[in-house]
Formats: structure tokens, C-alpha cells, sequence
DNA sequence: ATGGCTGCAGGATGCAGA
């Protein structure tokens, strides 16, 4: 099982790059984030073409997250628990029906908390602790389960090209990090890193200052596994050719297998 | 570098992103 996370920045101004890398990397389930686009605006029969159920958790004009599988869905659920008042189209999760009985997994946008020492920074961590919360409650479950999606999380130096560069920066303080490590240490596993060890491997490259051209990337986008999940992982890949395409999104599919 | 691009809403330019 094919699960991939993308934060595609605009699913309508991308829609054909889109459609074109989920033809070529036919996911069995893809989680998007930053839709920028409400439930009734989400070009969803593109998808349907491609023989995907969508589920959409929208938003007029920013944040936005989907879940696109090719099975079909026995539950959905939107919006991380936690919080009545947060209003912010951040989370989705579905859980799906596999040989080995089921698998839920969750498409998270989390916020990026810039400038450090704003009301945004307190959203985030407030976010992360509701997320921590979650983890816990389906930890205790035994569930075998995926969190993917764009954590704004560098998780270590290695992770950036130039580390040095995002010391004040909300997405590598050391709160940010600590909050992401306290979720690894629950139990749950970062594909990607299980899967290697290297330095130089990212996720988002911004579109200033040929950042791409540079390599001056880093990596945010993440799966975190359950137990029960991580014991399936057989690969995690980073797809930076989508990163070189026309109007690319900034951000670049991360791609994991699963032997469920 | 002084955010150097980009998408969106709206119908000019401000906001948000990381």
C-alpha cells in the first residue's frame, strides 16, 4: 500500500501537474494539504477520473487538507480534536480495510508559527500538543495508524541545507522540536528517516532566491507510524522531480510502502 | 537585503506562506 503526502500550495492552480503525478505514482491513498479551496470549489472529478474516492476538509482562500484513496473509506473524520473554537481547515483522517483488518490514516496540515513570539507560534504549539493528544489516545488502541502531512517541523540539523539560516525561525525552535520528538518518543516512527540515514534530503524548497536551484531545501513533510504500521514499512521516497515541473508547488510528494 | 515568489480574494493590493 502506496501512501503518499503533498502539499500541492493551491490544489486549482495545480490541478494539471497534479492529476499528472498522481497518474504516473498511482497512490493507493494521497493526502493534500494547503487545498486553498472550499469543499464545493475542490476540482474533484479530475480525481475521479483516475478512480479515486475524494474527501475534502476545505477552506475559502487558504489551509485546506484531502484524503484521495483508490479503497474505499468505512470512516472520515475532520478536524483535530482538541479545540471547538479552532476553525482552521487543518486535519482530516480516514480509516480504510486491509488484509490484516484496518488501517487509519490521517492527512495533517500543521500551522507554521511565524514569527516567533506571536499568537501563531502559541497556535502551533497548542496544535502540537492537541496532536500529541491524539497520537496517544490511538497509541493506547494498538491502532495501526499513519499521521502524514505537512508538520513545519525541521526535525534536525540534517534536515536543512543550511541550518543556521532557520535558528529564529518557528519551524526549527527548539520547542518546535522537542514537541516534534516527544511524539517519536511515544513510539511512532518517521518513515523517511527510518529508511535512511543521509543528510541532504528535502521536502520544500521556497520559491525565492533559487532556492531549488541551490538546494537550499528542507524537510517538513513527514509520516509518523504507529507501532503496528512501522512494523510494515518497506520504503520511503522523496519525489523531487515534481519540484522542476511548470508551476510547481513548493512542497514535493513524500511516498511511503507499506506491506498491509 | 528590505521576503528576492506564489496563490487567493476580488477586482487593487493585502494576506499568508516557510
Amino acid at each position: 500500500m502506496r501512501i503518499a503526502t503533498w502539499n500541492i500550495n493551491g490544489v486549482r492552480a495545480r490541478i494539471d501537474g497534479a492529476v499528472a503525478w498522481v497518474r504516473d505514482a498511482a497512490p493507493d491513498v494521497l493526502c493534500l494539504q494547503e487545498i486553498k479551496s472550499a469543499d464545493e470549489a475542490f476540482p474533484r472529478e479530475a480525481f475521479e477520473d483516475l478512480g479515486y474516492n475524494v474527501e475534502t476538509h476545505g477552506q475559502k482562500g487558504f489551509n485546506g487538507v484531502a484524503i484521495l484513496s483508490k479503497l474505499p473509506i468505512d470512516e472520515i473524520s475532520r478536524g483535530l480534536p482538541g479545540d471547538d473554537e479552532d476553525v482552521q481547515a487543518r486535519f482530516i483522517e480516514a480509516v480504510f480495510s486491509v488484509k490484516g483488518g484496518a488501517i487509519r490514516v490521517a492527512s495533517l496540515y500543521l500551522p507554521n508559527g511565524n514569527p516567533v513570539g506571536s499568537e501563531k507560534l502559541t497556535y502551533k504549539y497548542g496544535w502540537m500538543d492537541r496532536l500529541e493528544a491524539y497520537a496517544r489516545a490511538h497509541l493506547a488502541a494498538e491502532e495501526t495508524f499513519v499521521m502524514a502531512g505537512d508538520y513545519n517541523v525541521i526535525p534536525e540539523p540534517e534536515d536543512a541545507r543550511h541550518p543556521e539560516n532557520w535558528r529564529d525561525d518557528a519551524l526549527f525552535q527548539p520547542e518546535t522540536r522537542q514537541r516534534f520528538r516527544r511524539l517519536l518518543n511515544l513510539g511512532l516512527t518517521d518513515a523517511f528517516r527510518a529508511c535512511t540515514t543521509e543528510p541532504g534530503h528535502y521536502s520544500f524548497w521556497d520559491y525565492q532566491a533559487g532556492a531549488w536551484q541551490r538546494n537550499n531545501g528542507i524537510r517538513i513533510d513527514h509520516h509518523l507510524l504507529s507501532p503496528p504500521a512501522a512494523d510494515r514499512l518497506v520504503s520511503a521516497m522523496i519525489d523531487k522531480r515534481t519540484r522542476g515541473w511548470e508551476k510547481p508547488s513548493d512542497h514535493v510528494p513524500v511516498v511511503i510502502e507499506l506491506d498491509v
